[in-house]
DNA sequence: GTCTATATCAAGATAGAC
DNA sequence: GTCTATCTTGATATAGAC
């Protein structure tokens, strides 16, 4: 219980949420401090404590924002005729439209408890709906868009590396009739 | 040019980056500060700076060593019969013996001019060599084993999940004979 | 090779006045 | 709803004595 429950935010507090955000976009997890947040505000650190009882409260509304925004950029894939490869562009599209937000919502243990209720799952459902419900295969698909995401985002590819062809590569073995049961 | 060139270290030197790596590997690269690293040693931290110029240029060191030492990891692999999965096996196994290290090394961008020269080619060579030399795939095969590595090591799978069967499915699609040339 | 003293900066959080 | 003042803690790093 690290924050116990998700109380509803005051419209004011849905305002400190929204220049967190911001600040969050433009220089990233490392830079968001309560007083930073205040600042764009135009009061004083000590004032946001009046409307959100401390900055884990503020970053479990960023990140289950963040999830719920994933899972709206996810609905349209769906009805594609390659729901596999709709959510890989939806998700990669994410991360880099969000690159400072997808750090925060990956990058460290969830808070489950201090996150709107069941926001984690509707984002995972529609990856897990595209591999047939197989939940390992699920898994699989996931780690390898993270992985790609990540490393991409934290510049670990080389300089010339074609992560079109690298992500097509990968994607292959997720598409149904590719079955799993090998040796 | 974060940190120049990485110049040898002098025994005391040494003797600071295995402190630095047991602070490491014991709390976490939050916890590894040159406080804390001195504190093993029964100095202060500023001693610190009179063998080494500064925290970069430990973190290099420790991350100079982790490649060094996945390289040696993986060595074995290239002589089984089944490589790829030799390979996951000893990079998870790798993860999971040094799971802060393994944090240190692939959670942030690479400061390579700082680093071992050719260090992170070393380690990256045996998976180029194990999908038979196509960059492409082996990026993705890296990203696959990355995520599957840092999600577990964050905790952001269910409890029950079965990880070695994601391993499995995932792998899948890495081995030699999958083709990758699909619509 | 190590020390003290210091500069500089920043963090999260609380008490209590207004 | 915001303020000032403060507590507590921590960081990297430098100067210069010993």
């Amino acid at each position: 219980m690290a924050s116990s429950a998700p109380e509803r935010l005051s419209p004011r507090a849905r305002e400190i949420v929204a220049a967190a955000r911001e600040l969050l976009e433009q220089e990233g997890p490392e830079a968001l401090s309560m007083r930073r947040v205040a600042d764009r505000l135009g009061i004083r650190a000590p004032s946001i404590y009046k409307h959100l009882p401390g900055k884990q409260t503020l970053e479990n509304a960023l990140v289950s924002d963040g999830f719920e925004e994933l899972a709206a950029a996810f609905a349209p894939a769906s009805a594609t005729l390659d729901p596999i490869g709709a959510l890989a562009v939806a998700y990669r599209g994410f991360a880099r439209s969000h690159p400072h937000l997808y750090r925060l919502m990956t990058e460290r243990p969830l808070d489950r408890e201090g996150l709107s209720p069941g926001v984690e799952d509707r984002a995972a459902a529609p990856i897990l709906a595209a591999v047939g419900g197989d939940a390992d295969l699920a898994r699989a698909a996931w780690a390898f868009a993270h992985g790609m995401t990540i490393l991409e985002l934290n510049g670990r590819f080389p300089a010339g590396a074609d992560l079109d062809a690298a992500w097509a590569r990968g994607l292959d073995s997720f598409r149904p009739g590719r079955g799993g049961s090998s040796g």
